[in-house]
DNA sequence: CGTGTTTGACCCGCGC
DNA sequence: GCGCGGGTCAAACACG
């Protein structure tokens, strides 16, 4: 029920409601004019015959070039402005019931109107969903082409399982992060354990190549996870590492390993909160930052040893930089769990995204939604994922900005995104925008989203329940 | 009294 | 070997 007040009289408009009819309501004492449902769309009805009688929804289709224009006529004189009870109007038409009706169709059209532009939208993004695809398939390719080459063929076969990925990305368990298994190495098979103990620390030297090749071996150990159905999933991706040229496997393992997620994303609170408990167990001053950094461990597992460090960056003290070590050794609390799994489609478009450069791995324009949103970089002592949310990545211009006043649609944000997630391939374009509006608009989204990498990159054994051997030195 | 925070001391790796 | 910086420990402290 929708009341439109205008000065001295009321007019009750009746949303929705199809009926032809019901009643009106005029107290002539008080001037009120109640009217239960008007028509505007009555043919019989003439009213003022001005140019304002018309309404023109104007439509937008998000840079495509194309507007949809929608002239409406009304019958009303909105433009003219009701001043006097001598005024012609539309409520001096209450004798006509066809007033009511012409209501309900007007804001049909317009529904109808907002329906189809919606369809439209949904449209673009599926051909983006496509698109994105597409190039990771063509990435995947290439990479295998470099690096495989005696295995092309193969790798093809593999990889055509990997181009389904998308669109099967939320069909994951319901324990623990629902990350897609063919995207995201390890899970709970363990693969990424080093059993013979091997650290990272007894190798840092991990070249560009190699971390190519690890983020290779993600990939091929992933497809070949899923298409062989094989009992002993550790044998088929030892077997790849050991066939690989010139590859550091106990660098590249152990690298897989420690490798940390790193969120900046712009809050005022000291910490941002993910769903975990953590504990504060020291701060230190940091060289060449004038901000402390804090550093936490999960309290939520006995003797988990996960890892976060917290500090603000030193150019901008507004963004809060998050920084993950290590893998959770316990189940999850319900609501990292549901966040984290409307993230998949984030996650998958991350992690599948980057391409090496010189000085790390940086997100090619293969990715574009992710161009400013993630960054691995290999320099760092640790190899580490990071999540740039503060809208000052590397490249401003790029489509997940321009997009991202779409993304924000109140559709997205008041979505339960753990209802699309349920659906596989019709939910999978809504997923990927509702993921991307949740990780740009809120913060607290984000650290879930950075824990469920972190977990992913280093979790061996994520839902297993089964104690790491990664424990802390002392 | 239990839990979490603070903070100086300590450990360790790395570069010179 | 030494110094530096990052990371962790643990006693003291604060708080409900």
């Amino acid at each position: 029920m929708e009341r439109a007040y205008s000065n001295d009289r009321t007019v009750i408009l009746n949303s929705f409601d199809d009926r032809d009819f019901t009643s009106s309501s005029v107290d002539h004492g008080e001037k009120r004019v109640l009217i239960s449902e008007m028509d505007f769309f009555a043919k019989k009805q003439n009213f003022d015959t001005g140019a304002s009688n018309q309404v023109e929804i104007k439509k937008e289709n998000y840079g495509q070039g194309q507007e949809l224009h929608l002239h409406i006529n009304t019958g009303l004189n909105l433009l003219t402005t009701y001043a006097t009870p001598s005024d012609k109007s539309i409520v001096d038409n209450r004798g006509s019931p066809e007033v009511a009706r012409r209501t309900s169709k007007n804001e049909f059209i317009v529904l109808k109107a907002e329906l189809d532009r919606m369809n439209t939208e949904n449209e673009r993004l599926r051909a983006i969903l496509n698109q994105i695809n597409d190039k990771y398939y063509s990435l995947k390719k290439h990479i295998m082409s470099l690096l495989h080459p005696q295995q092309n063929s193969n790798a093809e076969n593999k990889s055509d399982d990997d181009h389904k990925m998308i669109n099967t990305v939320t069909e994951g368990g319901n324990q623990g992060f629902m990350i897609p298994d063919k995207i995201i190495s390890g899970g709970q098979r363990g693969l990424m354990d080093d059993k013979d103990g091997s650290s990272y620390n007894q190798d840092r030297s991990v070249s560009s190549q190699q971390e190519m090749s690890i983020a290779y071996g993600r990939l091929q150990k992933n497809s070949t996870k899923e298409t062989d159905k094989v009992e002993n999933p550790e044998k088929i991706y030892g077997e790849w590492i050991h066939s690989s040229k010139g590859f550091d496997h106990q660098a590249a393992e152990a690298t897989m390993k420690k490798a940390r997620v790193s969120v900046r994303a712009r809050s005022e609170a000291t910490m941002i909160s993910d769903g975990c408990q953590w504990r504060k167990y020291g701060q230190k001053m940091a060289k060449g930052n004038p901000c402390p950094r804090a550093y936490y461990r999960c309290t939520m597992g006995a003797a988990c040893p996960v890892r976060k460090q917290v500090q603000r960056c030193a150019q901008d003290r507004s963004v809060l930089i998050t920084t993950y070590d290590g893998r959770h050794n316990h189940p999850l609390p319900a609501a990292a769990v549901s966040m984290a799994s409307t993230t998949s489609a984030a996650v998958s478009m991350l992690l599948s995204g980057p391409m090496p450069s010189a000085d790390g791995l940086q997100n090619s324009n293969v990715m574009p939604y992710t161009q400013n949103l993630a960054t691995i970089s290999a320099t760092a002592p640790f190899p580490t994922v990071t999540l740039d949310l503060t809208n000052n990545g590397p490249n401003p211009n790029s489509i997940f900005q321009g997009s991202q006043a779409a993304f924000l649609h109140p559709r997205f944000l008041g979505h339960d995104l753990r209802m699309v997630d349920q659906s596989s391939v019709g939910g999978s374009q809504e997923l990927l925008s509702a993921a991307t509006a949740a990780i740009a608009a809120d913060p607290n989204f984000t650290a879930a989203l950075a824990a469920a990498i972190s977990s992913m990159i280093g979790n061996g054994n994520l839902n297993n329940g089964v104690e790491d051997n990664n424990s802390p030195k002392r």
